[in-house]
DNA sequence: GCTACCTTACTCGGATATTTGCTGTCCGAGTCAGCCGGG
DNA sequence: CCCGGCTGACTCGGACAGCAAATATCCGAGTAAGGTAGC
């Protein structure tokens, strides 16, 4: 998994606790964790394909949730910048060579069984993390830290 | 995920179905999906390093399930190929510049709440391959086609 | 004094190098089968 | 005829290139703010 996506779920939840109308730049996102600031943007960028953020071009611009916190999951986050595929690529290598000469009863005709199995435990992963929304997430930081919500506000409403 | 996954897997059902004391050569089970010899060799190492098969040099040599196929799961062929780490790896990049100035309360010192919920959804995605062994998934796949056992038995057989 | 325009600086967005690690290949160490010679 | 040693070929195992993708970077298009000149 690309390392953009921690990237990513981070700068979501740090743009839940600032004001929704002030536009945060990537250079800023990026100076908090250090980041390099243009790869940030790189990623940033996807995230408002995937309409996660909505970006504004020119001065005061930058990004903001493109929607409510509970409305985004990490599913989506990570659906952004990892892409939708699934891990395990189903080539159909039983298909190719002397295995593909196995007749296959026309009644029977199904897909992989091992890509099958991939593909139920790839579903349990993504449910896993569809039901984690960046609210809830922020919430549990909350709970661990008080203090960060609103050291985080401020740190980005200075400059 | 590698694509070696694939491989392994597939070749682990088939071994399930020649007779156990006969060992097969990486040649003969690449030739059977076409695949590049010398490479399904390397992965089959890694197999052999898990336990997953034994491997025999020499004439007569090649490899064989290491225990019953009931008792190899596809979460062990997938971390024998593709490692043991999850694919979410946390870099700590909140403890990193400005974010790590933010000091956290003794009580609550806990680990990253994004690193957290990856894991559980790392945890479930484990569950569900633990669940399906090779026996199981081999049963499967003669339900959906009944000659498949027979039809790898004979051709692994010859020569 | 107010308004409309222009300049300017700032931001995102995509095109471009560099590095990492997977894919694929090759050759050497080890090993067992089969053969040969001797008893 | 039986047994022990030797030869030889065959197999795995790890070391060595090639390539695709992720990482990191840079420059141009677009934009809104702020200043300026005109009315």
């Amino acid at each position: 998994m690309r390392e953009g996506v921690e990237w990513a779920a981070h700068c979501c939840i740090n743009l839940s606790w600032v004001a929704p109308e002030k536009a945060v730049t990537a250079a800023r996102l990026a100076a908090f964790y250090e980041l390099p600031t243009a790869y940030l943007n790189k990623q940033l960028n996807a995230l408002g394909r995937a309409g996660i953020v909505s970006s504004q071009s020119g001065p005061r611009g930058g990004f903001r949730l493109g929607r409510g916190p509970d409305q985004i999951s990490l599913m989506d986050v990570a659906a952004a910048i990892d892409g939708s595929a699934q891990a395990f690529l189903c080539t159909g290598i039983r298909h190719r060579g002397p295995a593909g000469e196995l007749a296959v009863p026309e009644e029977h005709r199904t897909r992989c069984t091992v890509a099958r199995a991939f593909s139920l435990a790839d579903l349990a992963w993504r449910r896993q993390l569809a039901a984690r929304t960046v609210a809830d997430l922020a919430a549990e930081v909350r709970r661990a830290n008080p203090a960060a919500s609103d050291y985080v506000r401020h740190w980005f409403d200075r400059n």
